[in-house]
RNA sequence: GGGCGGAUAGCUCAGUCGGGAGAGCGCAGCCCUUACAAGGCUGAGGUCGCAGGUUCGAUCCCUGCUCCGCCUACCA
């Protein structure tokens, strides 16, 4: 015992094994292997990123399946990886820049790109050490980056096919732009924010309306009603000329569905250059479009007096102005959504221009049907509908960024004759005239890259082993806030690509909040830092946690120290089971004690040990963690440690037979080791760690490859669960009775039982386990009778008198037995009702039936006992 | 506006064939019993959000309502 420590430290542990395996390549697929293949891509996080819990949850989610599948015998391959998360790399670099005094105009696109890079190189590959540490066991040598040579040429294959076939357009649109980030942004990339407003009333000549955005009333070119407003129908159609704070102006008035005559005066003006729903407006009517705001957030030239003013300033000063003219009628707060950047936060302008498009509606219609179709399955069912209601609605996608780090768009116009190419290669001339061409400035969304990740990663476009071997990938494992942004593109992508699925099932989880459901966030504090809890806690226990939280179908969960320290003491508790089992191995042979009989608790345990491996099992295949994590725990501290091992002591330290402990450490030896094999997925590090310590026959020289274990009918053992139960039940009577009269857990109780007549043989067998587990002698008799100054225990048919003779307290017995009786009375009362209303026994079913009437035979029983022990001790025999 | 999720022990949460509800933590009592005090044994604690309905029987299924959270949307 003096080489294991008495509690398990998780760091030597975990610094220990992870190199081993990678160096020992335990995590490398073989495309050719003669095995089932089972893939996983890792939804890549972003290169700027470190580890946080999301990270943690879905790696440690993809880290018990890929080596639950390993151990099975499959061909199981994780591929890892970043994405190069332009937009956020902009930001980053932006800011860093800022604190030189410049700014990326200012350095060139070039220079730009190269410091992106060394950017890249020296810190983007913070993350992937980090999973390291986890315990991720992907397979590096397949680690790929979006903008890698293999995956830059799949986005510009991707972009030119669906060029030709007529699916990506260049058109001008009214977008999302970003004026701090300089780019434009995906209806998906603006979030919604509450803020408080002013509700401005503005006259127009004759009609009045109100708008919280005053400033852009320069850019008004016209004014809409509902078709069927009664009170504004004899101005549809006109023209009217009104004044305004930049004199008189002429503005069309026309009827439109989009207006809510409910809403504030029913009448809207219509600026089709700065918002969307009056751009879809204008078009309908053949308004123009008049930009007042530029891509820099300032009034135009177009704004007369206000130009070169910043929106929000002009805002303040037009209403001043307004007012100063009469022309406000009133002000009303108002509190609304405005829309912003989701990288930034700052305030989105929608503008007009001329951007690269996906036309989505056709590949929706595809990734539609595959999950109609069951060929993709959403797990939780219910995200589906989620998923349809948005592909459902989709709207065309905006793929062209006005930034540098990027997949550039491999499209050149010609500088003659206007004309556009798209190219697989780059082009220095035009293909059309020969003249001279300039490629696209703008670079194309990270998603459109990330949304070929499970094919490009694999090799695609080029037909390899890999992709080949592993494409459709098995599962997909994320969180639901990407569904959208991700799982849905990958869905569109990959079915029009390899014309078949990217994934066969998708596993939602839940996200991760801090312990008062908050959402975590660097503004608040309250970003729980996973690596820090590992250090605290072991890494091993931290994946157990998130795996007891991943209930699918619950949308949040909280993480909390009190809750991961629970599962650090699992760890420990493990650790100290296999610490009793190795001190107590001297002597131990292996093939001799194969051949010996099994105990009665032998038989228990494995019965047991095999029931939580299918329940294992079961849980795993439905990705249900939380439960295949309960199934572990519990069997593992409440059945091994709390009783196996309880009842192991016995014929280890008194045996009665040199054969009766060499089964005994058989079974504790072997039951051990394949709880080690079960739980690895879920606590790798440490079950290894045990796992090479206790002694094996013929076992390969890593758990992490040895087989995970199967259920066998044989081990399934109901008699020996049916007899365990019946000497569990008489044990905890008796201590009951120990803990309820506050004896010390050091004194031996003497007891005697009185066994029902089908307890007898067992009783008589099990004699010296229940005196050691209840810590108590024995005298088993079946004529016995109750002797003076005892308290009854009863279990089953089988009575048990505690022998309290010096310690009897009479008023503490018979409080504890009139409980027992109100307990009992309470049971039989609500059985007798039940059994007594004909409509039950009629039609409910038969076992139903049957079953509560056993019970109430079985209350009725321990009732009359406890009744009779009751009055026994009123008769002064106590 | 539409959609979705949640409401169960003091706290955080499980409970998927509808048959008197469980865990962890916390709490109380007795214990350093030779694997483990990061532990052992015992115990207290719940009208399963509210109101109806279906059913012999509802935490579970249906309807409505209240409160919390999220997603989505062209009410400016």
């Amino acid at each position: 015992m003096s080489d294991i420590a008495d509690r398990y430290d998780p760091a030597a542990t975990e610094a220990r094994w992870y190199p081993v395996w990678e160096e020992r390549g335990y995590f490398a697929a073989d495309p050719k292997a003669a095995k089932k293949p089972f893939s996983i891509v890792m939804p890549p996080p972003n290169v700027t990123g470190s580890l946080h819990l999301g990270h943690a949850l879905d790696n440690t989610l993809q880290d018990i399946l890929i080596r639950t599948k390993r151990m099975d015998g499959f061909n199981a391959l994780w591929v890892p990886g970043t994405d190069h998360a332009s937009i956020a790399v902009h930001v980053l670099l932006d800011r860093q820049l800022a604190t030189e005094g410049t700014t990326r105009h200012a350095l060139g696109r070039d220079a730009f790109l190269e410091r992106a890079w060394q950017w890249k190189e020296q810190s983007g590959g913070t993350i992937t050490r980090q999973l390291r540490l986890l315990g991720s066991s992907c397979d590096w040598g397949r680690e790929r980056f979006t903008m890698d040579a293999g995956l830059s040429r799949a986005v510009r294959e991707a972009f030119v096919r669906l060029w030709d076939e007529g699916l990506i357009y260049r058109d001008d649109y009214i977008v999302n732009w970003c004026p701090r980030c300089q780019t434009v942004l995906a209806d998906l990339e603006v979030e919604r924010e509450e803020r408080d407003a002013e509700f401005v009333y503005i006259k127009y000549g004759p009609l009045t309306l109100g708008t919280v955005r005053p400033e852009t009333k320069l850019g008004d070119t016209g004014l809409a009603v509902h078709p069927r407003d009664k009170r504004y129908t004899p101005y549809v159609g006109q023209t009217l000329t009104i004044p305004s704070v930049h004199g008189e102006i002429q503005i069309r008035v026309v009827a439109d569905e989009a207006v809510d005559p409910d809403f504030g005066t029913g009448v809207i003006k219509v600026t089709p250059g700065h918002d969307p729903t009056d751009f879809e407006i204008g078009k309908r009517h053949g308004l123009p479009v008049r930009t007042v705001i530029g891509f820099d957030g300032k009034m135009t030239d177009l704004a007369g007096p206000y130009a070169g003013m910043d929106r929000f300033e002009c805002r303040k000063r037009i209403v001043e102005d307004m007012q100063a003219q009469g022309l406000v009628d009133r002000i009303e707060p108002y509190r609304h959504a405005v829309g912003v950047c989701y990288r930034c936060k700052t305030v989105v302008e929608p503008l007009v221009s001329k951007q690269w498009w996906v036309r989505t509606k056709p590949l929706a219609d595809v990734a539609i049907k595959a999950v109609r179709e069951g060929r993709i399955k959403i797990i939780p069912r219910a995200w589906s509908k989620t998923y349809y209601h948005w592909m459902e609605n989709i709207r065309d996608w905006c793929i062209s960024r006005q930034l540098w780090w990027g997949h550039r768009i491999p499209a050149w116009y010609c500088e003659t004759d206007g004309s556009v190419h798209v190219s697989r290669t780059d082009l220095t001339a035009c293909p059309t005239c020969g003249g001279p061409v300039k490629q696209d400035p703008d670079v194309l969304d990270t998603w459109f890259s990330s949304g070929l990740w499970p094919c490009s990663t694999l090799g695609w476009p080029d037909q390899t082993d890999d992709l080949k071997t592993f494409y459709p990938t098995s599962v997909l494992v994320t969180g639901y806030d990407i569904l959208f942004f991700w799982v849905a593109r990958m869905a569109m992508l990959g079915l029009k690509f390899m014309d078949d699925v990217p994934f066969r099932d998708v596993y939602i989880h839940t996200l991760v909040r801090d312990a008062e459901g908050q959402k975590m966030s660097k503004s608040k504090g309250n970003v729980v830092d996973p690596l820090g809890v590992m250090e605290r806690f072991g890494t091993d226990a931290f994946r157990f946690t998130l795996a007891t939280l991943s209930v699918p179908g619950v949308r949040d969960v909280r993480i909390s120290d009190d809750r991961i320290e629970s599962y650090r003491n699992f760890a420990n508790k493990l650790w100290n089971a296999a610490r009793f089992a190795l001190s107590n191995l001297d002597g131990y042979d292996a093939r001799r004690a194969a051949k010996v009989a099994p105990s009665l608790a032998d038989r228990w345990i494995e019965s047991r040990f095999d029931a939580a491996v299918r329940a294992v099992r079961d849980s795993l295949r439905r990705y249900r963690f939380n439960d295949a994590a309960a199934a572990l725990y519990e069997f593992t501290w409440r059945e091994l440690c709390d009783w196996y091992v309880e009842m192991a002591k016995l014929p280890l330290y008194k045996p009665a037979s040199p054969d009766e402990r060499l089964r005994a450490q058989h079974t504790l030896v072997t039951v051990l080791e394949g709880t080690l094999r079960l739980l690895h997925p879920f606590m790798p590090f440490i079950t290894e760690e045990l796992w090479q310590r206790l002694p094996k026959t013929k076992a390969p020289e890593s758990i992490m490859i040895a087989a995970y274990p199967k259920a066998r009918r044989k081990a399934q053992d109901a008699s020996a669960e049916r007899d365990m139960g019946t000497v569990v039940d008489l044990v905890t009577a008796i201590r009951a009775i120990r803990g309820e009269m506050r004896i010390s857990p050091a004194a031996t109780l003497g007891v005697t039982v009185r066994p029902a007549p089908e307890h007898a043989a067992l009783l008589g067998d099990q004699q010296r386990m229940v005196e050691a587990l209840a810590r108590a002698t024995l005298t088993v008799d079946p004529a016995a009778t109750r002797p003076p100054g005892s308290a009854l225990a009863v279990a089953g048919g089988t009575e048990a008198y505690v022998d309290l003779a010096g310690v009897v307290d009479v008023a503490a017995e018979r409080a504890r037995l009139e409980k027992e009786i109100r307990k009992a009375a309470e049971t039989i009362a609500f059985l007798e009702g039940k059994l007594g209303r004909p409509e039950f026994v009629e039609k409910a079913p038969a076992e139903v039936v049957e079953r509560e009437r056993e019970r109430l035979g079985t209350e009725r029983r321990l009732r009359d006992k406890l009744t009779a022990s009751l009055s026994w001790i009123a008769d002064g025999r106590g």
